[in-house]
DNA sequence: CGCGTTACGGTTGAT
DNA sequence: GTATCAACCGTAACG
């Protein structure tokens, strides 16, 4: 990507997003850094570099590259945590699948049947037995589709942060203490797992798990049209990006074929560099090992679009050994 | 100067 | 359909 397009690009996203750090890297506030900078994080940090010329290089502060770094040391993982939603005051597991149980029993069962069941069975008291109308919304989103049957797990990726029960996930024992759990820090969705999961693939709009997806990744918003045209419509009317005279975009993300270049791309200025062509990119890769390339990223993330499961056996990747 | 921590303003999504 | 709330985010600043 010439200079020219870089400017365009961050142009673009200063723009519809306007927030420069004092790197003077773009940012959106509130929002999780593209997926493919948290790898070059854990990349750059994997070779060596550190924490503050990783800051440096990708325009990233130093507290969030320390963050990213950290989580990743403790679990593994390069993934933001599950942002929004809340846990489940009552609707746990139990009486999701006591509900399941209802529902199979007697399939006419009405809401407030259940909900009568359910203190009477005393899997639920009146302090947290839920509301005829979560009970209606638990059978319309979290048993109906699991026509099969589904296993109780299936409630799980709902609120279990990480379904993920790798080596990495359940090793500290104590969890991280920063409050989440044993399973810190990783998205409970795992269809989440990347970015740029629906920047990719619309298929992806609905999780296997039943979520709907996320837009998890600003930059993908950049790029509303083609690829992102088909999902998350609602959140248009924010794109400011739109009104750009971005004829030539659709054009340029397609020449990238909406690759992780591309976004890295959007992400600062020099640092746009650092996956494209530029010279903190391709050094680096051949020494990595088993560590991620941009092969890899790539392929993640075709992967990612194909299958939103598969990838967190590649994502949580084994640990640095240090 | 490097880095861990945290207040802050923000977004998100289940309830 | 909307409001609330608690989760998370990255930045900036502090020590």
């Amino acid at each position: 990507m010439n200079p020219e397009t870089e400017f365009y690009f961050d142009t673009c996203l200063l723009q519809a997003y306007g927030e420069v750090n004092q790197l003077g890297g773009v940012f959106v506030n509130g929002r999780p850094l593209p997926n493919p900078v948290r790898v070059r994080i854990v990349e750059l940090a994997r070779l060596g570099l550190r924490p503050c010329d990783i800051s440096r290089q990708l325009r990233v502060s130093h507290g969030c590259v320390s963050k990213i770094l950290a989580r990743y040391n403790e679990t593994g993982s390069i993934l933001p945590g599950a942002i929004g939603g809340s846990k489940p005051r009552v609707t746990t597991p139990v009486v999701v699948q006591s509900i399941r149980d209802y529902k199979q029993g007697d399939p006419g069962i009405f809401a407030w049947e259940i909900r009568d069941r359910l203190l009477s069975d005393g899997v639920c008291d009146k302090y947290n037995v839920p509301s005829v109308s979560s009970i209606s919304r638990i059978l319309r989103n979290k048993i109906r589709t699991q026509s099969g049957g589904g296993k109780p797990s299936q409630y799980g990726p709902v609120y279990p942060y990480c379904p993920y029960t790798g080596p990495r996930m359940v090793a500290p024992g104590t969890g991280t203490g920063t409050g989440t759990g044993a399973q810190v820090g990783l998205p409970r969705n795992w269809c989440d797992i990347l970015g740029f999961r629906d920047f990719m693939s619309p298929a992806a709009l609905s999780g296997s798990d039943g979520h709907a997806a996320k837009v998890e990744d600003w930059t993908s918003r950049a790029f509303p049209s083609g690829v992102k045209g088909a999902e998350k419509i609602h959140n248009e009317p924010e794109i400011k990006y739109q009104q750009q005279p971005s004829s030539s975009l659709p054009a340029l993300v397609s020449a990238c074929s909406y690759s992780a270049p591309s976004q890295y791309a959007t992400y600062g200025g020099p640092a746009a560099n650092y996956m494209s062509s530029g010279p903190g990119w391709q050094p680096q890769s051949s020494g990595l090992g088993p560590g991620l390339g941009p092969g890899l990223i790539i392929f993640l993330l075709v992967f990612v679009s194909a299958d939103d499961r598969k990838p967190q056996s590649l994502l949580n990747k084994p640990p640095p050994s240090s």
